[in-house]
DNA sequence: ACTGTTACTCTCTATTGGAAAGTACCCACT
DNA sequence: AGTGGGTACTTTCCAATAGAGAGTAACAGT
């Protein structure tokens, strides 16, 4: 069998397709849009008072790559101001509750990393 | 209470310390180092083979950053050529048990994305 | 003497990230 | 009638980061 056909996704593979999902859903913002979709849907200025130091480029960009790979919805009322929804597909609460768990583990175990990297700073402290 | 005491961690905050703590275990190879790690420990050169298109200075940099949070142990055998072996610690077993969960949820539900994706194509082709 | 092996480290360039300003639209206020 | 404000972006520009590739050190084998 080729390399090119019906060969399963393989994350250690250079080439393959799911590294660039990966990277998608676990990018800096990517991880926080989908954590903070997971409890209700937002409008865009929401999300970016919500979510800490993102900038509108940033938000924007990170919102449009989710929408392409299906993790989000786009809902543009047409008024005045614009009014823009977003929610998360099924597909991306799937994605969102992984992502959850890992940022919230990160949350819980803070301080025996905050421990570890103090031993090891003092550990080649000249 | 000020914000500066015992105030929980909060990957929203934009300073709160959390948030690099999971860039570090989102980033791009430290995800790939983790879930290999969960199988056994590796070389280096053997991470490097394993993983495909690592190069050896993020290699390098990411099992440092791993290994000062406190995810990796680094035993270096004083002999020539040098041998150095990396495996997880307890808590670089949390974080990679989770971060493996994510990877293969992705594999899995590559083909949703890719659909979700030509979906988003075709519906603004020209 | 010369090659091979391993685990890095350094240097230089390409890519990406982020801040800030710009755009477009209409309403409310003065 | 003109000014300011709100929303959702988009664009521009500069700084930070990522990556490729070469360099380093140390010794064993041929």
């Amino acid at each position: 069998m080729t390399e090119a056909l019906s060969e399963a996704p393989n994350v250690n593979r250079a080439t393959c397709p799911s590294r660039i999902v990966l990277e998608h859903v676990t990018s800096r913002w990517g991880i926080l849009v989908l954590a903070a979709l997971l409890d209700r849907s937002y409008r865009f200025s929401e999300l970016r008072r919500e979510i800490g130091g993102v900038s509108e480029k940033m938000l924007a960009q990170t919102l449009q790559t989710l929408e392409r790979d299906g993790f989000v919805n786009r809902d543009a009322k047409p008024v005045i101001p614009p009014r823009v929804d977003y929610s998360l597909t099924s597909l991306g609460r799937e994605a969102a509750e992984q992502v959850w768990g890992l940022a919230h583990w990160v949350e819980r175990r803070l301080p025996a990393v905050t421990e570890a990297r103090d031993a090891y700073d003092e550990a080649r402290a000249s």
